[in-house]
DNA sequence: CAAACATATGAATGAATATTCATTCATGCT
DNA sequence: AGCATGAATGAATATTCATTCATATGTTTG
């Protein structure tokens, strides 16, 4: 399993700037379609969304973030462990706990931005399956 | 249930969510939660993304879009199916073929954000399965 | 109408993955 | 040390899902 390990400013402009001004365009090789769609594969489903949800809120201990977003401490381990393995979310043992968080704010604008766009789409949700 | 404060830097990662719109918050309940997940999952495997891509810089007739991205017709057919039941991207019919593009600017603009974010994460993409 | 082209569909298969159960590891308390 | 709590792990199961093959529907042109 290879990862790339430098994409620190691919798009060349220093700064944060909001990307709605497209002057970079999406331009997605090979490279960048695998570690999009992983990434964005922890985003895709509700167990996972309601977690990264809820650390967007603050930090929380794993045992009370599976109680609040309703799984079993279990299940809710395991996808804190793919969150972590993302590098979406860091853990940080505290006594007894480990205290879970988002990794940085652009999971929190991910998700954000996520959410908006989603919302204000007009999506005729059907999905007669495949 | 705390759910509303602000995520005032808790964690010290210097990160205040700017937001282009600070009235829409995250607010996830289990309605949204489903709707969403649905949605990024259209966005969370390479082929779809190739396609978004790809009709990210312009409609394109099926054909030739299944070549461009290096899928079968068939394949790419159903992606499009789900692509276009869950909203995202719609087909006309021009004479023998159907020219696909995205639904609307809000569609791009998500593919800007996912691949913008995804790029600037740290991620440590080891996945070791589940 | 027939032939050729363009797209959609259905069934089937195989891979990926989320969940549960049982167990182990780690930490703190008395 | 012994016990209780919190978290991670592995194996097993069930589900989800992307792709392929074969076929159907639709559309234009000869």
């Amino acid at each position: 399993m290879f990862v790339g390990d430098r994409y620190d400013d691919v798009m060349g402009h220093g700064a944060v700037i909001p990307a709605q001004d497209a002057t970079e365009r999406v331009r997605l090789d090979a490279d960048n379609v695998a570690k999009v769609a992983t990434t964005l594969q922890a985003l895709s489903t509700p167990s996972r969304l309601l977690i990264l949800a809820r650390l967007r809120e603050g930090p929380l201990p794993a045992t009370e973030l599976a109680a609040e977003v309703g799984m079993e401490q279990s299940a809710c381990s395991h996808q804190l462990r793919l969150l972590r393995n993302l590098g979406l979310v860091v853990g940080e043992r505290q006594g007894r706990s480990v205290v879970y968080a988002l990794h940085d704010h652009h999971v929190a604008e991910l998700l954000d931005q996520a959410v908006y766009h989603v919302e204000h789409l007009r999506l005729g949700i059907s999905d007669a399956a495949d």
